[in-house]
DNA sequence: AAATGCCATTGTGCATACATGAAGGACTAA
DNA sequence: TTAGTCCTTCATGTATGCACAATGGCATTT
C-alpha cells in the first residue's frame, strides 16, 4: 500500500477507493460535514483531499457548489484507451530503445510465464482471475517504469481513474479473446528486449487500442451490470 | 482570463505563473505564512493552491516539510515533449478523423495566413515574436480542441508546466528553422482538412519531437541564460 | 576535535469558528 | 392556481488557534 502519513492522504485513498469500486455514484455529491463525520476527521484534511481527486479529475468542482463524482461519458472512455494507447506504445518504444535492466527482463518473464501457467490449463476458473488482473498490471507497470519518462507514468495512472478504463478491467467471457491479448504480451516484451522500438509501440499502441474496442462493444451490458449491481 | 472567483484560485494563478516566469526558481522553498502575508490573504487559499500546483506537478510536496518548487531534470524537459508528441500527434489523428468545424477551419486558416504574414517580410522583428507566438499557441490549441477527447487537452497542457516545454517557448535565433516550423503547420492543416489521419499524426509527432531535439541542442545556453536573468 | 544526543524553534497538519453566497420554501400578488 | 420575490437555511470558503514533528544549534562525552 502507499504511503498515508497524513490523514488527508488517507482520506484520499479511502475516497479514491469508493469511487472506483462504485459505492459512491457518478454525479452523487460528496458533502464536507457527512465525510468528515463519516471518516472520523474534521473537514481539513476533507478538504484537501476533495481538491486532490479534484485534479486528478476524478471529481467535479463548481465554487460555492462542493464536488461531484465526475459523470464520464462513452466518449471519455473511449478516449481513455486512445491515450493510454498512444503513451504506453511510446513508454515502449523508449524501453526498447533504451534497454532493460536485468530485473526488469526477469520480471517481465515471470509475468509471462505465470500468464502461460493460468492460460496453459484450457480453461479460466474464477479464482484465476485476481491473480491474472494482477501480472497483468505488473507487466504493464514494468514496461511504464522502464521507460523512465515520469510524464507518462503519471498521464497513464490518471488516465486510468475512469470507470472501466482501468488494466483491472478485463472481460472473463472470451477464452480467446484473453489468449490473444497474453500473445500480445509475448510479442511485446520479445520486441522491448530485442530492441525493435518501431515493433515495440506498435503492439502496445494496438493492445491497448483494441481493448478499448472491446470495451466499446460491451459497453451498454457492462455499465448496466455495474449500476444494477448497487 | 480564468474564472477566479475564489482566493485559493487567485492565488493559484499567481503562485503559477511567478513559477514559469522563474520569479520562483526550481528548488525553492515555500512556505505558507510569508506567502499569505505577501498576498494578503490567510493560510488556507494557500494551502488550497499549494495542493492545487503540486497535484499539477508543478511542485514537489514531502510531509511535514512542505512544498518546494520541483526542479526538473534534463530528462524531464525532454520527456514532456516526447509525451507532447504523441498526445497531439493523437489530437490531429482524431481531428481528422472526426473532420473539423468550419469554425475551427477558418481559425486555422487565420493562424496560418498570420504566420505567412509575419515570416513573408523576410526579417523577424522583435515585436513579431508575441503575435507569432500567440499564433502558435492558438493553432495547437484549435487542433488539440478539435480531436475531442479531454484527456488529451488536460495532459497535454500539463505537460507544457515544466519550463521549457511550453509551446510559448521559442528559439528565435534561426530563421530557417522557424520557417520550417511553419511549413509544418501548412502540411497539418492540410492533412487534417484533408482527412489523412495517418499523415497528421505523423507530421505533428515529428513537428513537436523536432522543438524537443532543438532545445536539447541549446538547453546548456537556454538554462544559463535563465539563471543569469534573475 | 569530532561525534553524538538533547533541546529550542518553527512551520506544517489538523480542528474549529466565522462569513458569504447559493438553493429551496413560503408568502404575496396577479 | 401560478409566478415572483423575499427570507431562511446550510454548505462552502476563509481565518485562526493548537499540537506535533522536523530541523538546526548547542552541549556533553569520548
Amino acid at each position: 500500500m502507499k504511503t498515508m502519513n497524513t490523514l488527508a492522504d488517507h482520506v484520499t485513498h479511502t475516497l479514491r477507493s469508493w469511487i472506483l469500486q462504485g459505492i459512491l455514484q457518478p454525479g452523487e455529491r460528496l458533502e464536507e460535514i457527512p465525510l468528515a463525520e463519516k471518516l472520523g476527521v474534521s473537514r481539513t484534511p476533507v478538504r484537501a483531499a476533495l481538491a486532490n481527486l479534484g485534479n486528478e479529475g476524478m471529481l467535479e468542482h463548481r465554487t460555492k457548489r462542493g464536488y461531484t463524482v465526475r459523470v464520464y461519458q462513452y466518449e471519455d472512455i473511449i478516449g481513455a484507451y486512445e491515450v493510454r494507447a498512444v503513451l504506453e506504445g511510446l513508454a515502449c518504444r523508449r524501453a526498447a530503445q533504451k534497454g532493460l535492466t536485468e530485473l526488469a527482463i526477469s520480471k517481465l518473464k515471470a509475468c509471462l510465464a505465470q500468464g502461460d501457467a493460468i492460460l496453459g490449463k484450457g480453461v479460466l476458473l474464477p479464482e484465476d482471475h485476481a491473480p491474472y488482473q494482477e501480472m497483468n498490471v505488473t507487466l504493464h507497470e514494468t514496461l511504464l517504469s522502464a521507460a523512465e519518462n515520469s510524464w507518462v507514468t503519471r498521464f497513464t495512472t490518471q488516465a486510468q481513474t475512469a470507470p472501466f478504463a482501468s488494466d483491472r478491467i478485463m472481460l472473463w467471457e472470451d477464452h480467446g479473446i484473453i489468449m490473444r491479448s497474453h500473445q500480445d504480451h509475448h510479442r511485446i516484451v520479445t520486441a522491448v528486449i530485442e530492441k525493435d522500438a518501431a515493433r515495440a509501440e506498435q503492439l502496445m499502441r494496438e493492445h491497448i487500442y483494441f481493448a478499448g474496442l472491446l470495451l466499446r462493444d460491451n459497453y451498454e451490458r457492462l455499465s448496466k451490470k455495474n449500476t444494477a449491481g448497487k
